[in-house]
Parts: C-alpha cells; sequence; structure tokens
DNA sequence: TACCAAAAGTTGTATATGCAACTTTATAGA
DNA sequence: TCTATAAAGTTGCATATACAACTTTTGGTA
C-alpha cells in the first residue's frame, strides 16, 4: 500500500461538521457581541420571545442539548435580568429581556442572509431538513 | 405583533451545524470506542498514516481546530505510544500507531458510509465543497 | 389528602475548546 | 557564524459541554 492510500479516505463528515459548526459560530458570536451577548443567549432569548412559558425541556429538545447546559444558559439569562424569576414555571422575557430580544432578531436577520449566500442554499436546505428530520418534537 | 411572529425565524445556522455535529460525533465516537479512541484520536492517526511526517500546525490548519487544542491531542496519541518521540520533526506513527491507524480506517469506512446514507449525498458534498472552500492549504 | 413514580431541573466532575501569553525552533540577512 | 524576526509549539486560564448523580416538581391514584 502507498503512503498516500489512506489520504483521500481519511475524513470524517463529523469533523466537516464540526469545522464549519466553529467557523460559523464565530461569526454569530462576533455579531452578536455587539448586544453583548452570546450566540447561544441571543437564540435562547428570540426562542423565548417566539414560544413565551416554554419549559426549558423542551428548548433542550429543539435545540438538541444538554439539559444541564441549558439550566445553566437560563440561570445565566436570570443573572442578566432578562427572565423573570419564575423559571420552573415556564421561561418569560422582562422588559429588558424583550428589547434585547428584538434587537438581537434585527442583527439575526441580516447574518442569517449574509450566511445563508456563502453556504449555499442547497446546503443550508439540507441542514434544515436534516434537523426536522432528526428532533422527535419540534 | 402576535406571539409567533419572531419564531420561524429565530434558528440559527450556526446552532443546526452544531446540533448536527453533536449528533454525528456521537456516532463516530461510539464506533471507535471499540478501538479504545475517540474520534478526534482516530482522524488524527489516519491522518498521519496518510501524511507521515506531517507538522502539527499543518493539521491543525487542515481540521480547522486550534493548534493548542492540536498540541494536547498530539501530546495524547504520543503518551499512548502510538506516535514517535520526534514529535517536533514532524509527525509519524509507531508500529502500534500504525496498525490502530488501519483498524480505524476499516471502521470508519463502515460508518462513513452509513453516515452519507443518513445524511443523503447532497449534504454531504455541500459540506465536503464548502470545506474545501474554506481551508487555507488542503 | 397522602403517596409513589416519572418528569423536570440542578449540581458535580471530567473533558474539550478558544484565546492569549509564553517558549522553542527555524529562517533570512549582515 | 551571529542575530533578529517569524513560525511553530506549549501552557495557563476561562468557558462550554457531556455524563451521571442528585433534588425538586408534577401528575396520577388510593
Amino acid at each position: 500500500m502507498h503512503v498516500y492510500g489512506m489520504e483521500a479516505g481519511t475524513y470524517c463528515i463529523a469533523g466537516r461538521l464540526r469545522m464549519l459548526a466553529r467557523l460559523i459560530t464565530g461569526r454569530y458570536n462576533e455579531a452578536f457581541a455587539a448586544e453583548g451577548v452570546t450566540f447561544a443567549q441571543a437564540g435562547l432569548l428570540m426562542r423565548i420571545f417566539a414560544q413565551p412559558g416554554i419549559r426549558q425541556n423542551v428548548l433542550a429538545r429543539q435545540l438538541q442539548i444538554e439539559k444541564s447546559a441549558m439550566s445553566r444558559d437560563v440561570q445565566l439569562l436570570q443573572k442578566n435580568g432578562w427572565l423573570t424569576d419564575n423559571r420552573r414555571k415556564g421561561l418569560f422575557l422582562t422588559e429588558a429581556g424583550t428589547i434585547l430580544a428584538k434587537r438581537c432578531h434585527k442583527r439575526w436577520k441580516v447574518l442569517n442572509a449574509q450566511v445563508h449566500d456563502e453556504l449555499g442554499a442547497e446546503v443550508v436546505d439540507g441542514l434544515t431538513l436534516l434537523s426536522e428530520k432528526m428532533i422527535p418534537i419540534p
């Protein structure tokens, strides 16, 4: 077997996904940094805005993240005064949280369009379909 | 504005990518666990097999991970006796490392085909093209 | 109401990763 | 050869995440 026999085959799709995820996450984080939040925080704020009263476990399922990670993220939002203090009855934004969610949404729209262009509609649509297929209850 | 006005728009492509990356990474890790290595370690072993003498910084660029993360991953491989001890002259596999790389490659082939089927050729090809476009020097 | 089991949420621990500062190695030019 | 600079590699630190154990809440039933 010659030296390069394995080369063409050694990529892992997982690696590709992770690499792209890192790059794109960086872009989102840069954009949301202007609002003083991370990509993850902005995403949560926007989702809670859209689905007030949503439970952590539902969000965790939608976003496919650990409930423990969700718990900590939510605690952070509350510490910043963006959530009401009745967390365990469902998640609701405060005034400040609502304002911030709207500001994030504006930035999101611009950036998402950019990224959509860069990645190409096929890939994005493919990813979207996959996500929907893989999430039990969106 | 009604409550669900923002809902359709709150997903972030970054989130989709990260979610899928988590899911798929889990699959690879499960498969490689039978060889006692993680997905990341297996990937490195296979790449060093294919490109003996490669430098850490080149690998880091190819995989788009931090050079610091690469340094630590490489140290781990060496601690396990899979790399020769001339790390700074380029990376070379030991006998044990070579054997393991080949075993990993067998598993990789099976799993990659499975994942390829599940995700669909369009998405995988799309991701592959993107990766190649985004990596400065493959 | 009282109790039990399941679901939801929290916390501890280990590991992974990004960023920045630092050290070591390589390279070009006097 | 010697030196200055850049490149490569390492380490420290902060944060993110997975997994597991634990606590709290919920919902059904006697």
